[in-house]
DNA sequence: AAACCATGCCTGCCTAGTGG
DNA sequence: CCACTAGGCAGGCATGGTTT
């Protein structure tokens, strides 16, 4: 029984051998003899492989891999119906901020993704709350204009253009900033999940007050 | 009952050839 | 030049018979 649905299993796991590996080999601009003379294959094989007329050995998968750096695992794992937008125009980014605070998103649509990118502009005399935020994940951002204030686990940073950060969100941390000129940050986060001044604010699951103390 | 061996089937892969 | 198909070969595996 147990064998039966090992075989169940690999067979469907089979029928998208040759369609995957179709993608693959054409997204390196191979041929199908090109391909099957770097991994020394003949071009009929590597025809019958993709057209799932029949399933290669983990051998022979794994030669033809070799041909475009792939492994196995790799292999097996990759998903190209996940692929989704690659390019984010401008006018297409959503800002999610909140008062004196611009929180442009790229590519919030993408559910799949585990990482948040984000363009952040901090208007004069702005903060991402008075309280401070805490939460399971993990930020990193550089300050691209303007000067910003971080704390983080209680310890005060100044960044100035340049400056970079990156810190565990689930110390404490607050953003602010003291001067009356705009700070611009790019800021990413992973997992993509439970980003504190835009997403949750957005969708009130955690009801942060975003200042404008001036 | 267990171990060994012969047989046939299945499958991956090849060469040679075809059609677009 | 490309992808694909037909026919054949070789190795792996399951099965059944024989021997110990």
């Amino acid at each position: 029984m147990l064998a039966l649905g090992w075989l169940t299993k690999w067979f469907f796991m089979a029928m998208e051998v040759g369609d995957k590996l179709k993608t693959i080999r054409k997204m390196h601009g191979l041929s199908q003899r090109e391909l099957a003379k770097r991994v020394g294959l003949t071009n009929s094989t590597i025809s019958m492989i993709e057209s799932n007329a029949v399933s290669p050995s983990i051998s022979s998968l794994k030669r033809i891999l070799g041909g475009v750096s792939m492994s196995i695992p790799e292999f097996f794992t990759l998903n190209f119906e996940q692929q989704s937008q690659v390019v984010f125009r401008a006018e297409q980014l959503e800002d999610t901020g909140c008062e004196g605070i611009e929180h442009k998103l790229v590519g919030v649509t993408d559910k799949t993704s585990n990482l948040t990118f984000a363009i952040i502009e901090y208007q004069g005399a702005a903060d991402s709350g008075t309280q401070m935020l805490s939460h399971a994940a993990e930020v990193a951002g550089t300050v691209l204009d303007g000067e910003i204030e971080l704390t983080v686990g209680g310890t005060l940073y100044k960044l100035s253009p340049g400056d970079s950060y990156k810190f565990c969100a689930k110390l404490p941390h607050r953003f602010s900033n003291k001067s009356t000129k705009p700070c611009k940050i790019v800021s990413a986060q992973v997992p993509a999940k439970l980003y504190p001044c835009a997403l949750t604010i957005k969708a009130n699951l955690f009801p942060l007050t975003c200042n404008k103390s001036q």
